[in-house]
DNA sequence: GGCGTGACTTATT
DNA sequence: GAATAAGCCACGC
């Protein structure tokens, strides 16, 4: 197979669909997966988007917190990147998280 | 093939 | 309501 991650591609294909000033988390891509508590995974798969054209800055924990912030290479690079997307983020946290949290599973359910 | 770790989540104390 | 424990699966040694 040439793509042995496929969980990888689908969690890609999930957040590319992600659109601009919403954020998602690893439990909804995971649980829209059937990853049920494979939300880990979810976050290894965003350390294996380098190199892919995944936004994986709109992707944070379930409180909203930009847990991955660190490895983008600043820590300070997600959050950038979030506000110049039009997402409030303050202390690390992404202002009216909930308001602005885009659930797979809700927003893809048919 | 076993042990430890990890961008997490849920449940229990 | 905050802190602690357990659960889950993949990757590295």
């Amino acid at each position: 197979m040439l793509e042995d991650k496929d969980y990888f591609a689908e969690v890609y294909r999930v957040v590319r669909e992600v659109p601009v000033g919403r954020v998602t988390t690893y439990g909804a891509i995971a649980r829209y997966l059937s990853l049920r508590a494979g939300a880990r995974m979810v976050g290894w798969a965003m350390v294996a988007s380098h190199g892919h054209d995944v936004p994986a800055h709109r992707v944070v924990n379930r409180i909203g917190v930009l847990s991955g912030k660190h490895f983008f290479g600043s820590p300070t690079a997600m959050q950038e990147l979030l506000e110049a997307e039009g997402v409030q983020v303050e202390d690390d946290r992404v202002v009216d998280f909930q308001t602005r949290l885009w659930d797979p599973s809700v927003e893809l359910a048919l």
